[in-house]
RNA sequence: GCCGAUGUGGCUCAAUUGGCAGAGCAGCUGAUUUGUAAUCAGCAGGUUAUCGGUUCGAGUCCGAUCAUCGGCUCCA
């Protein structure tokens, strides 16, 4: 048989060979550092026999898929420790993850102490380096053999697996999992590990089943890796924006007001300030938007129309609630309200209130946008999930010729959004989509939504827009084009979503005046331009560990006058800062300069003037920077507010920190 | 909502087995008038998240509530 290798060059070989044994046969190094092969495409275990032509690549640590072996390997280490010192617990899952590996279990929630005790005894599985060896059982006796080890989630995942599925089993000493690989050779390699936390997890993912244990970690081929690793997570709380964020002074919280409900300090009010002028000006002056300004709160019967109260209702504040869902009023003749959780049906009555011809269309709405969504108390986090905040709202009622060039310029608009605060490289993109399984969930029928999901893709691809698809993921209303961004800790959330609706125009009997004089159904696009400030601000804090951009920063230059002796100069230099529009401020403490610095450095200031005797003789200003080289030299204060200004009008990213995120 | 951890001045942290709540930074008042990461002195700041319990005595032990954090689940 005929071996193509990665490099294009060629093995031949008599008889069939397990992958392992070719890479001994390539070179004794690629068969030490091998974690997994890939068969024409397929990843397959190095056990595995190869018995005719193929293309064959060996993955090590250094591709993401020898990785997940690697580490997976690691997660049976895991396993093995915590069925020594634990013998009543029950395995179930444990798979690598984009940053480690976990592995859940049936025990009793685990302290600190005891997740050190079972990376004591994951080192001596490693160091005794057990083999570990593959075999397979036909189904029966599968079964048996993980009812003897008293392993029910093991059995029960047995069960559920296709008839046809090989059922495979790795060993290494005295630990035996089922278990589809692939796996390292022997435990020997796994040397650089560390448990990293414990939490709660539901079995299957359902919070129905049973609470399980999970356990954290990483593993990683070389020591230095390892502690940079965990150096990067020690780290993460210079740029973690719910720590940052309250250093800052952008936002609090206070126990007698809520969770999930942030209140801006004048610093964070600026910022969002800033953002929402911009966004409110772009959207009206460039892209043809109008403002609308909508109640933040209706009758229960509005969201009977649009369907919210029935999928939804949960997700809502509900006022003068009744036991009766259909009741409009309560018993003693109240209205039964609630807190808008989406801006939609209200700008659906500004478009209703005028009558449309299609000559009027694309009509265009932006709002400012207020809304409630009453999370569970478990969600709340920081800036990021909250149960108000303000989103840069819309919606486009158009024709369906316009759909396409509509939504395209919509996509367009959130990607000048992104780039102008320099976020585009940090997304990716998703579509949307309902699920199948689960068509309660949704408006419409099957039929409808391949129709509409089959519209969106094409819009997509048109565009050339790299995305993925997910199932499950749309509005109930129509799927979605989300714009997704991972937090510090590597979270992912939806920044942005320009959503196709299909339904709700019927439900609230919109209708414009075709060429022909007669009603139409428009189309309706849902989107956001800059997603909600709250989140985008924790963005823009993470993203720049607080040194935001100087045109965002709530305060751009700080003047420091080396002793009160040069106040009034400062006064002059302020003065002249702020007829240019720059947002700029005097320190006045009598410390020493280098104090202040320190101090304007933490308060994440742009720039720093620097005045004294020097200064004053020669009417220039020295100017230092926040970066790391900070020092720019005295310069005429004119061409300094020229530089500064340009910076703040044309939204530049000048000298803030972009150390990419690890 | 579920599992776990945490909660002491604005911030960072102390407080032996249950035994007088303390320090640094920030703040305020003076003094100092300073050239690139910390000038000196003084003052003030607390019902130890809240409520209840055990105890002669609770920051410390127990319970409940609230909030925060790490996850799970959820996120129109």
């Amino acid at each position: 048989m005929v071996i193509r290798l990665k490099d294009g060059s060629t093995k031949e070989y008599e008889a069939p060979m397990s992958v392992i044994s070719i890479a001994e046969d390539i070179s004794e190094g690629l068969a030490r550092m091998a974690c997994a092969g890939e068969i024409d495409g397929q990843v397959v275990d190095l056990r595995e026999i190869v018995d005719k032509d193929c293309e064959l690549n060996i993955l090590t640590f250094n591709d993401e898929k020898g990785k997940a072996a690697f580490r997976h390997t690691a997660s049976h280490i895991l396993a093995q420790a915590v069925k020594r010192l634990y013998p009543d617990a029950k395995c179930t899952i444990g798979p690598s993850i984009e940053e480690g590996f976990y592995y859940d279990f049936d025990m009793a929630p685990l302290s600190r102490e005891d997740l050190d005790k079972i990376e004591e005894e994951m080192k001596k599985v490693v160091k005794e380096g057990a083999e570990i060896t593959r075999f397979t059982l036909p189904r029966e006796e599968a079964i048996r053999f993980m009812e003897e080890r008293n392993e029910p989630y093991k059995v029960e995942l047995i069960r559920d697996l296709p008839e046809d599925a090989e059922i495979s089993f790795y060993t290494q000493g005295d630990f035996t999992d089922l278990c589809a690989g692939p796996h390292l050779m022997s435990t020997k390699p796994v040397k650089y590990f560390k448990l990293t936390s414990s939490s709660g997890a539901y079995w299957r993912g359902n919070a129905n089943n049973k609470m399980l244990t999970r356990i954290y970690g990483t593993a990683y081929t070389k020591k230095a890796d390892l502690e940079e690793r965990l150096e990067y997570l020690e780290n993460i709380k210079l740029r973690d924006h719910n720590k940052v964020g309250r250093e800052m002074e952008i936002f609090t919280t206070v126990d007698v007001i809520g969770q999930g409900l942030p209140l801006f300090m004048p610093k964070g009010t600026k910022i969002i300030q800033t953002l929402q002028r911009w966004i409110e000006d772009l959207e009206d002056n460039e892209w043809g938007y109008v403002r609308t300004r909508t109640p933040l709160m209706a009758k229960a019967e509005l969201y009977k129309i649009s369907d919210h109260w029935y999928h939804y209702k949960d997700g809502m504040f509900v006022l003068n609630d009744t036991d009766d869902e259909e009741a409009d009023v309560t018993e003693d003749g109240k209205e039964v309200m609630a807190l808008r959780p989406m801006t939609c049906p209200f700008q659906y009555y500004v478009y209703k209130a005028t009558q449309h011809s299609y000559r009027d269309l694309p009509y265009r709405m932006g709002e400012t946008s207020t809304i409630f969504r009453n999370e569970d108390s478990g969600e709340m986090h920081g800036l990021t999930r909250v149960r108000q905040f303000t989103i840069s709202e819309g919606h486009l009622i158009c024709t369906p010729e316009q759909i396409k060039s509509e939504f395209e310029n919509c996509v367009k608009l959130a990607k000048y959004c992104l780039t102008t605060l320099g976020l585009q490289d940090d997304v990716t993109y998703r579509m949307s989509k309902w699920d199948p399984k689960n068509p309660d969930k949704y408006l419409g029928t099957a039929e409808e939504w391949d129709v509409v999901q089959d519209a969106m893709r094409e819009i997509l691809d048109d565009i050339g827009l790299e995305y993925t698809e997910e199932d499950g993921e749309a509005a109930f209303y129509g799927p979605k084009l989300d714009i997704q961004a991972k937090n510090v800790y590597g979270k992912e959330d939806t920044m942005i979503t320009i959503q196709l609706d299909m339904f709700l125009s019927e439900r609230f009997d919109m209708y414009y005046i075709d060429q022909n004089g007669e009603k139409k159904r428009p189309y309706i696009i849902h989107r956001t331009s800059m997603g909600c400030y709250e989140r985008t601000l924790a963005w823009l804090i993470e993203k720049y560990a607080g040194n935001f951009p100087t045109w965002l920063c709530p305060e751009q230059v700080r003047i420091l006058p080396i002793s009160e002796k040069f106040q009034s100069y400062a006064e002059s230099v302020l003065a002249e800062l702020k007829k240019a529009g720059i947002k700029a401020a005097i320190d006045e403490r009598a410390e020493k300069i280098g104090y202040k610095i320190r101090e304007a450095r933490l308060d994440k200031i742009p720039y720093m003037l620097i005045l004294g005797a020097k200064e004053e003789e020669n009417q220039n200003v020295s100017v230092r920077h926040r970066g790391d080289d900070g020092d720019m030299g005295s310069m005429q204060l004119s061409d300094f507010i020229r530089d500064v200004k340009e910076e703040i009008d044309t939204k530049a990213i000048k000298y803030v920190n972009i150390s990419k995120n690890k």
